[in-house]
DNA sequence: TGAAGATTCGCACGATCGGTCGTAGCATCG
DNA sequence: CGATGCTACGACCGATCGTGCGAATCTTCA
């Protein structure tokens, strides 16, 4: 070992086969991330990841869990840094576009992607994960929404739920057409119907 | 054989095998569409279903098409029956929430369900089909919008594949909410996302 | 009815999947 | 330094996948 952060080498090996298996899984989605081929992409042997994840059900929680922890720094994170309610929800909707748009790790959407993966898988752990996060994400956008009203911003007849479900309908919808036609023409599309919420949620 | 609708047995084996076919895709997915499970299904043997399927492809590709001439039928033919414009448009989405919760042969909206699974899977047959039915269905949309805008229903300055997007969007999103959560709950929130769409479109 | 051809079957293949097990090596710490 | 236990390995299992092949059986039509 050398210095203070004397990471106990398991977990610097983690590390190291989780960020493997993000990029991995953003390429292949997360029922293609086989232990097979996650092993031969970090450089280690198949039963050696068993070492540190009990189940493909395991390694595919850990790894979404990572995801939404990089989604919360990269994106919700900068966005609770503008001021309450139209900025706020702008800098979000800015943001998680750019890092769908952006060349970095995990390519794509990967949380959206997981929710169009496992939306008609049976009932599991994982699926039960992806679930919970969508239920955040909702609930995050919901209350960023209900700002806006307090702000006087947004009409206080609009309804914050049926707002957040067309917030992630236009994330979503924009997701999946890029991704079936593996274009990025739509972001325009995605912006203007974003526009149009707005406008519509006003006072 | 019996009177004069004499189909060639063999005719007769492939439409009910693609019957069950479509029944089975809509609960599993057309990746979960496997020889092996169909067969069972099918009552037939997994090396019989070859004398109809040249291979995995073909056969979701078959099945396919039997999914979009049953939405043409029952969703796209009765709302062309509509006047043109809004009618048209109002009833087509309406016929679409209600082939998307009724409770006859494919199970929820098949065609969506494919865009979804298709739309990050390696380039192929299957993904070029689903494609192409994306854009027709895009097209379709466009078409009716832009029609709508003849009569006067429709502002001038809208841009009828925006709508076509946002149109779309608005089934896909409700699709998934439907599948990922499990409840029908979300059907009033599509309702009132189209309105929305409507109202704004509006002169 | 009988021959020809269409249709279906049984069987087997190679690949890949998730997962187990016994063991060897190496890091860690007394 | 030396014992201990975590870490990683290779070999292997049973199941399932898509698919090929030769033989059996059933339809069809002269």
């Amino acid at each position: 070992m050398t210095q203070g952060a004397s990471q106990p080498k398991a977990e610097r090996t983690k590390e190291r086969v989780l960020r493997e298996a993000l990029s991995l899984a953003s390429r292949v989605g997360f029922t293609g991330l086989t232990f097979g081929t996650l092993a031969e992409q970090a450089g280690i042997s198949k039963s050696g990841l068993f070492a540190h994840f009990d189940s493909k059900e395991d390694l595919q929680i850990q790894t979404l869990h990572v995801a939404e922890q990089m989604f919360v720094e990269r994106v919700l994170g900068p966005a609770v840094k503008e001021p309450r309610g139209v900025p706020r929800l702008k800098r979000l909707f800015d943001g998680w576009m750019d890092w769908i748009h952006s060349g970095t790790a995990p390519r794509g959407d990967i949380l959206t992607a997981a929710a169009f993966e496992f939306d008609d898988a049976p009932d599991g752990p994982m699926r039960a994960a992806v679930v919970e996060g969508h239920g955040k994400m909702h609930g995050t956008i919901e209350r960023l929404a209900r700002q806006a009203i307090e702000q006087g911003q947004f009409s206080k007849k609009l309804d914050p739920a049926q707002f957040a479900f067309e917030f992630l309908g236009i994330v979503h919808a924009h997701h999946h057409v890029r991704r079936l036609l593996r274009t990025d023409l739509h972001a325009r599309r995605a912006r203007a119907a974003f526009e149009r919420l707005l406008d519509s949620s006003h006072p």
